[in-house]
Formats: C-alpha cells, sequence, structure tokens
RNA sequence: GGGCGAUUAGCUCAGGGGAUAGAGCGUUGGUCUCCGGAACCAAAGGCCGUGGGUUCGAAUCCCACAUCGCCCGCCA
C-alpha cells in the first residue's frame, strides 16, 4: 500500500512546491552554490505538455545574467539542494533552456480529492478578498424601455462576477443606478402622451425623438383603461410629468421581472431623482467648485478633467441651469466612495468606453486613487440566427429584448452563451445554436455531464451501492492517465476561480467548464465506472461524484442549473 | 482627424513573456452485445493582420501601419 501522505495537511500543492523551492535557493546561498544577495519570488506554471510534468519554474533562467552561468548549471544546483520532507515530488528534470519541471506524486494527488468530499459545496471558496467590500454596479438601463441583449450580457457578466466575489471572500453588493430623471422622463412622458392621444383618436404626428416601441402604446392603454380621457382636460405639462412618472414606474416593474426571470438579482436599486430630492447633486458640484475643479464658460459650468488626463473638460452644469447626466453620476459616484467601497466595479457597454476618463477624474478629484475604480467595458452582442445577423433596431420599434431571449432559449442558455467569451470580444449570439439539444451546444454539454454523473450515481445506489467516502476507497486504484488528468482539473477549479476573481475574467468559468466536462465524458467513454470489479467500482464512483461537485459548484457560481436528469 | 477594443485553423473564439499553438463548429473517416449516442475517437486544417523593436525567449510586451467594430453633445 502506498502511503496517504497526509502529511501536508491543507497547504495547497503550489505553495509547498514554492517553499520547497526557497529552501533549496537559500541552502544554494548559505553554500556558496550561489551568489545572488536577495532570492527572487518564484514562477510556478504548468505547462501546456504533459511531458514537461506538472509544474516548472524558469528560476534558473532568471539568475543566468546576474550568476555568469550557464541556466542548466544553475538548475541543477537547485536541484541537488531540493529537500522533499513531505515526499510530494515525484522527479525533478532539468529541460531545454534551463527549466525546471516537477512532477508531483500521483499518491499527493488522488489523495488531495479528500478536499473536495470535506468541503463539498463550498470547495472552490477562499479568503483571498479578505472581506473587502465591493460594489458591482450593472445594468443601470434607463427606464424608458424593455432591456434589450446587451443589457442580457452585462446583466449576466456582472451577476457571475459577484457570485464569483463573493465566492472568494469579499463583501459584495451588486447595486443598479435608475436614470429616473432628467431629459428622458420628459421625453418619455411625452411619448406617452402622444399615444395617449392617438388612443382617444386625436390626429397628431409622433415627434421623432419620443420612444417608438409598442410598449409606450402598452402603457397608454394602460392609462386610458384606468383613467379614461380625464386628463385631457389638463394642462399638457402636469400630463407630461404624471405620465412619466407612471410610466417609469411600469418600465421599471417590468425590467425588474425580466431581470428576477433572468436569475439577476440586486442588493441595492439606487434612484437618480432621490439624488435630486436630497440636494446630494448640487452638494456634489459645490464640492468640486470648492476644490476648485469647476470653472465658469459661456454661461456653463465645466469641471477641469483634463487634469487628470481627460481630453477635453466637461460641462456638469448647462447654461439653462440644468444639470448634465455627468453631474448626478458624480453625485452618486461620490456617495459610493461615502458608502467606504474598498473597490468599485462599474460594468458598461463599451459604448461609453469614451467616459471612462472623466468617471476616473471624479474619482481623483474626490481623493481617491483611481485603481479603486474599475469600469469593465462589455463588447455588444450580435444576435445571430441560423448563422445569419438578425436586425436590431430600436428606431422601428423593434427590439430584441432580454426577455425575448430568454423565453425563447430559457436561462440557463442565455446566462452561460453570455459568459462564454472575454468580454471584450463581440459576441455572435446565435438562437438557434442556443436551443440545439446536442453537442453543438456547450451549455447542453456541460449540463449533460452532470446529469450523466447523476445516472451512474442512481444506477450504483439501485445496485445498493452508495457512494463511499475517502476512508473506504482504495484511492491508489485510481491509476489510468484520464483518471490522473481528472483529478488534476478538479484541482485547478480554486485557483481558476480566484484567476477569475483578480482579473474580472467571468468566462474563465465556462472555459473551464467545458474542458473538466469533456474530460469526463471522454473518461466516461473509455472506461466503465460500474463494474464486477468492486474496489475499482467504488474508486471510480468517488471520483465521478467529485467530478459531480465541482460541475456543481461550478454551475452554481453562473446561475445555470445542474440537472440531475434531462 | 482623435480615442477604445478586436485581428490566432474555413467559421466562432480560448490562450496575455516560456519549451511542440488550443477548443467547439464545419470537413473526412471511425465508435452502440457495455453505466444516458444530448457522448466519444482519429485525420486534415496555422508565417497567431503587416513591419520594426525590447531579451536568453514574443501569439503574448513596446512603436508604427493596415483592416473591422464602437465612441468623440451644454443627450443619457
Amino acid at each position: 500500500m502506498t502511503s496517504r501522505g497526509r502529511t501536508t495537511g491543507k497547504m495547497k500543492i503550489k505553495d509547498i512546491l514554492r517553499d520547497i523551492i526557497n529552501s533549496a535557493l537559500s541552502d544554494c546561498v548559505q553554500k556558496g552554490a550561489l551568489s545572488i544577495k536577495v532570492i527572487p519570488a518564484i514562477e510556478l506554471e504548468t505547462p501546456k505538455i504533459q511531458e514537461h510534468g506538472d509544474f516548472s519554474t524558469n528560476i534558473a533562467m532568471i539568475l543566468a545574467s546576474e550568476e555568469k552561468r550557464s541556466p542548466r548549471l544553475i538548475a541543477s544546483a537547485i536541484a541537488e539542494s531540493i529537500i522533499d520532507k513531505d515526499n510530494v515530488l515525484a522527479k525533478v528534470e532539468i529541460a531545454g533552456p534551463g527549466f525546471m519541471n516537477f512532477f508531483i506524486n500521483n499518491d499527493h494527488w488522488r489523495n488531495s480529492l479528500e478536499e473536495i468530499e470535506i468541503l463539498g459545496d463550498s470547495y472552490g471558496k477562499s479568503k483571498a478578498g479578505e472581506g473587502k467590500k465591493v460594489q458591482v454596479e450593472f445594468v443601470s438601463a434607463n427606464p424608458t424601455g424593455p432591456l434589450h441583449i446587451g443589457h442580457g450580457r452585462g446583466a449576466a457578466v456582472g451577476d457571475v462576477l459577484a457570485n464569483i466575489l463573493k465566492a472568494v471572500g469579499y463583501d459584495v453588493v451588486k447595486e443598479y443606478y435608475i436614470n429616473d430623471a432628467g431629459n428622458q422622463m420628459e421625453t418619455l412622458g411625452r411619448s406617452v402622451f402622444f399615444r395617449y392621444l392617438h388612443l382617444l383618436g386625436r390626429d397628431v404626428a409622433l415627434p421623432s425623438e419620443c420612444y417608438q416601441g409598442e410598449y409606450i402604446v402598452d402603457i397608454a392603454n394602460d392609462i386610458v383603461a384606468k383613467h379614461g380621457d380625464r386628463y385631457l382636460d389638463e394642462p399638457d405639462s402636469k400630463v407630461i410629468s404624471n405620465f412619466a412618472v407612471y410610466a417609469a414606474d411600469s418600465i421599471l416593474e417590468g425590467i425588474k421581472e425580466d431581470l428576477s426571470d433572468f436569475g439577476v438579482k440586486f442588493d441595492v436599486w439606487s434612484s437618480e431623482k432621490t439624488f435630486f430630492e436630497s440636494n446630494k447633486i448640487s452638494e456634489a458640484t459645490e464640492d468640486l467648485k470648492k476644490k476648485g475643479y469647476i470653472y465658469q464658460k459661456d454661461g456653463a459650468f465645466w469641471f477641469r478633467t483634463t487634469d487628470f488626463g481627460d481630453e477635453k473638460d466637461r460641462v456638469v452644469i448647462r447654461a439653462n441651469g440644468q444639470p448634465t447626466y455627468f453631474a448626478s453620476d458624480i453625485a452618486y459616484h461620490k456617495d459610493k466612495l461615502e458608502r467606504k467601497f474598498d473597490m468599485i466595479i462599474n460594468i458598461w457597454g463599451a459604448d461609453h468606453h469614451g467616459y471612462v476618463p472623466r468617471m476616473e477624474s471624479v474619482i481623483q478629484a474626490l481623493g481617491e486613487k483611481k485603481e479603486m475604480l474599475n469600469i469593465l467595458l462589455v463588447q455588444l452582442v450580435n444576435l445571430m440566427r441560423n448563422g445569419q445577423q438578425v436586425a436590431m433596431s430600436t428606431r422601428s420599434g423593434e427590439f430584441d429584448t432580454l426577455k425575448e431571449v430568454v423565453m425563447e432559449v430559457g436561462k440557463d442558455a442565455a446566462r452561460y452563451f453570455f459568459l462564454m467569451r472575454s468580454s471584450d470580444s463581440q459576441l455572435d449570439f446565435d438562437l438557434e445554436l442556443a436551443k440545439k439539444q446536442n453537442n453543438e451546444n456547450p451549455v447542453y454539454y456541460v449540463q449533460y455531464a452532470h446529469a450523466r454523473i447523476c445516472s451512474i450515481l442512481r444506477l450504483a445506489q439501485e445496485q445498493g451501492l452508495n457512494t463511499p467516502g475517502f476512508e473506504d476507497v482504495g484511492i491508489d486504484l485510481l491509476n489510468l492517465p484520464e483518471e490522473l488528468t481528472l483529478i488534476k482539473q478538479l484541482l485547478k477549479y480554486p485557483e481558476v476561480i480566484e484567476g477569475g476573481a483578480f482579473a474580472l475574467e467571468p468566462h474563465r468559468m465556462t472555459v473551464y467548464l467545458n474542458d473538466l466536462a469533456g474530460k469526463l465524458h471522454s473518461y466516461y467513454n473509455k472506461n466503465r465506472v460500474l463494474s464486477n470489479d468492486l474496489p475499482l467500482t467504488r474508486a471510480r464512483l468517488y471520483l465521478v461524484k467529485m467530478v459531480k461537485i465541482v460541475l456543481n459548484n461550478a454551475l452554481h457560481i453562473l446561475g445555470v442549473y445542474a440537472p440531475e436528469k434531462m
């Protein structure tokens, strides 16, 4: 029997290895085999090619110029000083120009599976975020129309990023900023008003700047149904502002419903209107005036954002005395800062990228470092059907709404599709592909892996075989290359989450899942889990159970259902 | 004209200083007496947009250029 080798406790293999190399380096320095004064940080990477081991380091190549010796000589000196007291190393090789390749004992990999069993739903979580307060603001669509597919991508990215940040120990607040003030509300009110007049038989032309969508007619219809023609007698301006409030509330309600159907819940809804009402907007501009960032020109007040590298200064108060959208966003971000977040993340459509420098100016003018604000720009979505782009036009009133897409392909497929690509790649979203129930559809591919395992576990149970615990499994029976590949993939999972959190790249989850599902399917097709060999069956049951846990955890982060059957 | 992003297999995209470049789709050819074929295996397919740099080493970093998308308002 091989030793269980659990002396390593909960320490991660990478950290163990780093310690080993560090000790070897200081040993070399003591013995005079190396002349460096300071031991540099050790980079450990996982080589692409299996023959290059589980981890490799370029440390010898980095030291070469300082040591004035060949990297390979340095590497062998370091290798000779290695003491592997926990017995995690199978071998160390020096290869290529001077890489040190480390091969980890298979026992170590196999024994690490127990951690997944013990942690269960918590496997993959960490405390790396140290409880720091993070605000993620996303969607924040104006309540002037239904959410479209671009908002959907922002919603998915924001929601899953928030899940990832939570998983690694950040204290996350998800927030939606409602632009329920300003010109657009007036326009909204007017749009409804004109439709209202139409419905009551008045022949007036709908101004081109008005919102043209069918949903405006619906709202006008509601008003007619409830109140008839009584608004015809009131002054237009009063009616328009009433209608604006009514429409905004109604649209916002729809937005909330669509988001909820999409699996997205916000912790805080901030309203621009309340910032106006509580004078926060004028306070914020006053504050900037006092700090000397505001000047007057052509009757308007300007924020000197060029002080912070913006290409031109920006108006905060128009010559007519009305604050701009920028002014209210200043107030909103001042409010964010006052709430003492350690990090602020804004998720915007890439068409707003020109706004980034001025927002960073705000943060700095208010005395913070611009690094605490992270603006994630999400590129646009091309809605496709069978490879053809679906026309999209708000002007014509034809919407490709999030709601329609979710109804057509389902929440799971929609969320998954939005997260398949890096945020700074444009995304082709093919509706027909998202509905397909075969291997062309990545969502099904991953969900199927989960269902497949459940099916095996179910069948095993019917045969009186419960999934055993680690102590009852001959873990070293998991000896096939595919099994070790699968195990290593499972053990990579915590790093994937952490990497995704620090890089703010939620799409790493789908990339990882696709990989894991593929390894499971491949293993399954080549080998039988349930067989006449009972000890082997138990070991393999244990393995697939661990795969199931990781699939489930990762899908949970994505907000995608992990089906037992499909 | 300026800014941001993209440019990797026929298509859609991963990979963001390391050793022999990755996946899915598509193409071609295989795998069902066997736990879910919604799956698997194999083959073909690449000057990583172009040209310069930086270094032991570049698809990756820097500078030009080209092409595509999006932005450049006292709109939001």
